[in-house]
DNA sequence: TAGTGGTCTAGACCACCAC
DNA sequence: TGGTGGTCTAGACCACTAC
């Protein structure tokens, strides 16, 4: 066992933290309980500790684990945030795991030349097109989620002709049109929240079950590639209460 | 230079990183440019290059810089973000930074026998009783942030008899009030966020400016210690758009 | 005092990129 | 091929907690 066969596609560490947290999500640690001290892990999975640590280190930072110097480490009886509003996830996949059958419907599709905020979202010169998409997510068939975005013609226009782009459903995967098809991961992405009613957005009436003065949870943000290029510029509208957001508020500074 | 005196205080890695901050937000590596190469970070520094890089990775968690293997690191172009709202930042500190006066002003503060929500917030027994206090905090006089803080009295029961507890702006410092007189380090909140009208929430009318179809951006949590202990419960209403929240959304999963 | 987590070192090898 | 970041090891010492 453990032989040196190179299937070193994953890291060490990554590997070891999987196997945590299955085995903290299995009950294996159940709630409370002592983790095993690094020491001892070290020598189950054979190791130096570091490699222990860091994987670790990951538990900690999503409060799966808490650690005491001089004592222990703990397994969190917080249970994992359901609906991350700091997360990045693929809407369909939200809709699912909170219960809803998901689907989507695309409103529109069009190659456009950016206008002025555009532009500067995405860091591009005058003139420049982008793909706009405006889509309708819909749980148990009820439309909950309106998006609108921008997507520069330069992130897919050597593996897409523009009339290719605007057939439907071309961006339906989108963590999949980015990163298979134009090769671009997203990092990360740099929104802004607010609230507003209804009554004082741009979206379709089919959206409306409440009247005009439906609370809407509106996220601007900005998605960014791994070399710091925007390569998204999207809006989101969440009518309503279809889902509630969480998130994990950590320390500032520090 | 570099004796060894004890004062470890603070990490090697902290150290470095705060340097590391203070170069890239004085301009010293301008945005864009390319951070010297570990092997070089370590000599400059005369520490491991492990050390380099811890400094350098929590640099690239918050997205200062971004690393290309087999090329460098180099500094990101985005600014940090101001009004983060997957922080914690006292209320008074962010409404100074976006540039007005911050104030406060305390509507009640009294102990009750917690209600049961309370009670399975705070993880409490039936009876327990709790520190309710209600604060408006203002920008340039005007109110625009409505809290109410539930705070089990074992928190402080031992430093503060109930008549001391709610004398006006014992809490007024939130996080002095948690660290150093109650000895409990925040470690983060566990957030829910949502849109509302001012209509259909409980918040006191002077904070209404623009009607009861003002949306309201809703935020309640429960914060915990360093050991997975609920000690605040809180509900925030932002009315308007005086803060215009804003958050990195990292990639759900790994 | 024994055991825990926190930090740091010196060195090694690898994967990747530009030249 | 040389330089970069990515990973991992073995070992050391420290600070803290519980006993």
């Amino acid at each position: 066992m453990n032989e040196k066969i190179p299937v070193r596609q994953v890291s060490l560490a990554d590997q070891i933290l999987e196997i945590l947290i299955e085995r903290i999500v299995n009950g294996v640690y159940p709630p409370g309980s002592k983790l095993s001290p690094e020491n001892q892990l070290r020598e189950e999975f054979n190791v130096s500790r570091s490699t222990i640590r860091t994987a670790v280190s990951r538990l900690e930072d999503r409060k799966l684990v808490h650690r005491q110097r001089g004592v222990g480490t703990y397994i969190s009886r917080q249970p994992n945030i359901s609906n991350p509003l700091n997360e990045f996830i693929e809407f369909p996949l939200l809709i699912k795991e909170n219960g809803y059958k998901p689907g989507y419907q695309e409103l529109s599709a069009e190659i456009l030349v950016a206008d002025e905020e555009i532009l500067e979202n995405l860091q591009l010169e005058p003139g420049d097109r982008v793909l706009k998409i405006r889509k309708i997510f819909t749980a148990n068939d009820d439309p909950i989620i309106y998006v609108i975005n921008h997507i520069p013609l330069w992130v897919f226009e050597d593996i897409l002709t523009p009339e290719e782009a605007i057939q439907p459903g071309t961006t339906e995967r989108f963590i999949e049109f980015f990163e298979v098809k134009c090769n671009q991961r997203i990092s990360h992405f740099i929104s802004t929240v607010k609230a507003e009613i209804f009554e004082n957005i741009d979206a379709p009436p089919s959206l409306m079950n409440d009247g005009p003065y439906t609370p809407v949870l509106v996220i601007n943000e900005i998605g960014y590639n791994g070399i710091d290029k925007p390569i998204v510029s999207s809006s989101e509208f969440h009518p309503d209460d279809w889902m509630t957001f969480k998130m994990m508020r950590r320390r500032g500074k520090v």
